[in-house]
DNA sequence: CCACAGCCTGACCAACCGGTCAAGAAAATT
DNA sequence: AATTTTCTTGACCGGTTGGTCAGGCTGTGG
């Protein structure tokens, strides 16, 4: 039955170096862009030959591919935190918590996503219009619900979504902004007064507080 | 006494060759980054050989600076709409008006600068710390001030601040996924909407309304 | 011990990049 | 008309890029 074209086996090996690569992958991506990204580089942040890598990944789009959709992995487990909420304000709490959190953690993967929204979505132009379309209108039904029991104020729930991605990814995406008017890295007392800032802004803005 | 080395005159055609590379670039900057652009590309789109680009403007970079430049100019100006204004409803609905004008109808603009923010902004380093930073407690100030004569809830100016420019700035960045959430273009009366909705949300979620 | 599949890599290549330059065309100035 | 400045451009160059490949290495199962 298992006659597909050699499965390449799970070695210890190739798992690590290819966790090794795309760490190295991702950092270089964030801060470079496809186009500037060299595989040269990406090689040597991982500490291996650049011949290596193309054993692994053929081509530097399979390696930026694999790299875009790793993050979209992690936003969609993020929304989790949304549903089976009674309301807005443990749903739309929970999420800002999530997101800001995934900022905070995964801040290149982040604006290795914005990157490739800006590019016009080439890789994941699919995922869009398949994985993310269907979740959007999972949630604004959700927050359609909470309105109609008037749980919050009648606002426009796309909108809203957009608010809660703009806002928490701003901290990742922008961060090098921020930190420049901070003077420094946030600390963790600075990233839970963003939490709630941004918390209490939005909850009170749609008229759940 | 005027002695400089040379300052070139000013010539219809030289205004009219730079506006026309300096559009083209814009779009390729915003749609490729600094790295994934290339001269030759931009000379194709304005029309014109690559070497003539390198006449008006010596390296890629050289060009790339003076976008994002002036990029910067178009923002600091949208600033000028909050000052001078009675209270939070008008100043910072003003600015989100301005700033919501400005994602329309400059969203290469704002990608490039988007980009530069990503790559701990090489080229506008000093500006972040001079301009910027000037700027940002110039107004947290001003909504300081708003706060202390009542007419807003305490939160905190910054993080206040990031939210406007996350916001606004979103529907720049993120037009492409916007459009596809949205199956096409936003239509004016989409652009109305998005506004109102992020106008009643902020002001609300200041306690201004 | 062998066999063999998976792993590693230095050397190499065609394609493309940013940038240069010299020679001339077009404007502007006198 | 003469002259000087500005503008235009095809051809070219050194350096870098993504990707290839042959040959060697390593670990494991028999």
């Amino acid at each position: 039955m298992t006659d597909a074209p050699r499965p390449p086996r799970r070695t210890e090996i190739r798992q690590q170096n290819e966790m090794l690569i795309l760490q190295a992958a991702e950092k270089v991506f964030a801060e470079a862009g496809f186009g500037g990204a060299t595989m040269q580089l990406i090689a040597d942040m991982a500490g291996l030959p650049k011949a290596n890598l193309h054993y692994y990944f053929p081509t530097k789009e399979d390696l930026y591919r694999r790299v875009v959709y790793d993050i979209f992995e992690i936003w969609l487990h993020a929304a989790d935190s949304m549903d089976q909420a009674p309301g807005p304000i443990e749903g739309i709490g929970a999420y800002i918590q999530a997101k800001m959190e995934i900022s905070r953690r995964h801040p290149n993967g982040s604006k290795v996503w914005a990157f490739e929204v800006m590019h016009r979505a080439p890789v994941i132009q699919d995922y869009l219009e398949t994985t993310l379309r269907a979740w959007t209108t999972g949630r604004v039904r959700l927050i359609e619900r909470w309105i109609a029991e008037g749980k919050m104020a009648p606002v426009d729930p796309e909108h809203l979504l957009y608010m809660l991605w703009a806002t928490t990814q701003h901290y990742a995406d922008f961060g090098h902004q921020i930190e420049t008017l901070n003077a420094g890295p946030l600390s963790d007392a600075d990233w839970q007064k963003a939490t709630n800032s941004v918390k209490t802004m939005i909850l009170r803005g749609i008229g759940a507080l």
